[in-house]
DNA sequence: TATGTTATTGATAATACTTGCAATAAGGAG
DNA sequence: CTCCTTATTGCAAGTATTATCAATAACATA
């Protein structure tokens, strides 16, 4: 089952239009996980998509909240589909990246909902910091 | 009262060098706060600085834990040094941004670090969400 | 189903960021 | 103080990302 069309009702709401490039990118990070933009493009350049509407279309559907962009590493940015959410954290040192429960933050997240009246999606936020291993070595 | 000799120290005690061109650099995030790696090169490039070095410097501090990367707003890298942390609430419709106490996290970050042994360095974490103003128009 | 409005795309050009390598200089050893 | 090792820099070339604008096509309406 897709989430797509719901997806698609969200946008045309709000006076926004569904087209193939906007599919195609969508059925790629559904299958796909977190994609940087280069991945994006590889994947869907076959059926004629352009690097610059892969960059455009990517901020565009994390401004509407579809997808969510994510820091991972170096200063990158990957993007996945909202509803696949789950936190990373990453060792600064060696790079060793570890897959964090969804709701591992929610009781932090909630308590600032409450402070700051904000509705916060935070599915997928990245951590840094030293694992055991580089932690013991420096 | 500057704290540059620390950091300094931590290099030296690691293998690396201390030059002007990083001196110049943790200057100018002194001064400036969180800036981004243009901004950096336009504080210093009176002294000689290239963007390479901006750019390479950067992610080395990063690296050795003297400067924290922040993604603020749509994607972009911004620096600072750490020791001015505080984390970031920004709406995804308006852009209005909100800061948020260095220690409002903290006893979610505790739970992480007994969860996974990680040493988790979040001092600087930018959360997305719609404000009550976007969130009552949407 | 045909039509009009306007959101979206693609091509091009500009800017931002990264990589490779030879030349330089930090800082420890003598 | 001088020399040596090698971390660091600058240059030049490559790749990634963003901006501009005319041409296209989604979809609401009749």
């Amino acid at each position: 089952m897709s989430c797509i069309p719901k997806h698609t009702q969200t946008l045309r709401a709000r006076g926004y239009r569904m087209t193939p490039q906007r599919l195609s990118i969508l059925q790629a990070l559904h299958e796909g996980g977190h994609l940087s933009p280069g991945q994006v493009y590889e994947r869907t350049h076959a059926t004629g998509m352009t690097e610059t509407t892969v960059y455009r279309t990517l901020e565009f559907l994390a401004e509407n909240g579809v997808v969510n962009p994510t820091q991972v590493g170096g200063g990158h940015l990957t993007y996945e589909l909202v509803g696949h959410d789950h936190h990373h954290l990453v060792c600064r040192s060696c790079g060793a990246q570890l897959d964090l429960a969804p709701d591992s933050l929610q009781p932090a997240i909630s308590q600032l909902e409450l402070q700051t009246g904000y509705q916060i999606e935070a599915g997928h936020m990245t951590f840094f910091g030293l694992c055991p291993d580089c932690a013991s070595k420096l």
